[in-house]
DNA sequence: GTCTATACTTTGATAGAC
DNA sequence: GTCTATCAAAGTATAGAC
């Protein structure tokens, strides 16, 4: 095969590939027959199984491309020798601004693992899993510096974090006011330092005299 | 008809809402045929058309009833003359234990309603909406009462405090080491006070001793 | 690599006997 | 109120020509 042949091919699959995350995450995956892909592609069905095994095949690599793409993201963060707090924060920036930029994939990451075989699903457990386990290890660190409260469990500190981070990806508008950038900076704000008054002043966090509706 | 028929006409149709929440949480709307509800309630699936009306009527039915059953909880707290600060630990803590104790209606509330038809779907989100109103008002209160951070429009608090809230159905264990309530404090003090450390010394939060996993 | 044609299953829902 | 029997539509996937 010609070099321009698989160029091709790897361009419709990836085509594919994105007009999967977008109709699952819109339709959900059960509700997303493959006549809708093959119409957003405007091919027939039988063509797209030169692109893909089956449906199920398409969720299972969106899934798996959406929790690696996130961990490569953050994995430098962690490593890094830069101040706990400054990691916790860069952290949260850096999830945000993927998840919100590649929005499809990462709702249909969150919400459709169900409908993944168990062997396939249990395949992505394990890359989140390890992807929790950085966010631990950055959490932990920070409470043995003492810039974190240690009351709480880090289990739960991560849930809390990631609580903020993921669910936001439903009610985000990418039109709105907020960049993700500076989203992730008002949720930064929140989880760090809590919605409580302070003595201090604040300056407003988000440019909006309003507040909004 | 008599009586006890209606009684029993009655308990069949809320045997079918609470096996459809199940089954709808657990395989999703969509995934789940009206021959798994059959063997749920082990009928015929002729038999289920005279507690339903179709499947949809189902998932709207749920929905409904569990977006107006959080709201007829939390009401309360929001017009009582308790002390700012409070009205929000108690709306945090009474949504946590309502949403938890009836999960499955819960999460099918949260992720199916873009299975609903647009006329059922715009009704729910005006219950929704009406909701996050009263979520508004409580944190408006704390604002105008100077106990709330003000660098933050309500909007962006609400959201956060939501995220935390709702998100939580999804990992909660109801065997683990947490009451809904103990969640609820876990999750207020995050969102109160935040996970930054105080010189003030903290005693533990959750009780156990380890970081948990 | 894309098509037409189609196999086969499962879907939500209904008719009508009892 | 529950059943048997059945329908029309839509589901995923494949065979084989071009």
């Amino acid at each position: 095969m010609s070099h321009r042949q698989t160029q091709i091919a790897r361009n419709n699959h990836r085509r594919l590939l994105d007009a999967a995350a977008r109709l699952f995450r819109a339709k959900g995956y059960a509700a997303t027959g493959i006549r809708d892909l093959s119409r957003a592609l405007r091919m027939e069905t039988a063509s797209l199984y030169h692109y893909m095994d089956g449906k199920e095949g398409l969720l299972y690599e969106i899934a798996r491309r959406s929790q690696e793409d996130l961990a490569a993201a953050v994995a430098p963060i962690v490593v890094s020798d830069r101040p706990p707090l400054e990691k916790v924060r860069s952290l949260m920036t850096t999830h945000m601004t993927i998840v919100l930029r590649d929005r499809d994939k990462y709702a249909v990451l969150l919400s459709e693992l169900k409908a993944l075989s168990p062997r396939r699903r249990a395949a992505i457990v394990r890359l989140r899993d390890a992807y929790e386990r950085m966010v631990d290890h950055v959490l932990a660190e920070g409470q043995g510096c003492g810039v974190l409260r240690t009351d709480v469990p880090v289990r739960y500190l991560r849930l809390a974090l990631l609580n903020l981070l993921n669910w936001s990806i439903y009610w985000y508008r990418p039109n709105g006011p907020l960049t993700p950038e500076a989203l992730a900076a008002v949720l930064s704000a929140v989880f760090l330092d809590g919605a409580r008054a302070r003595r201090s002043v604040r300056r407003s966090l988000t440019g909006t005299s309003t507040s909004g509706k």
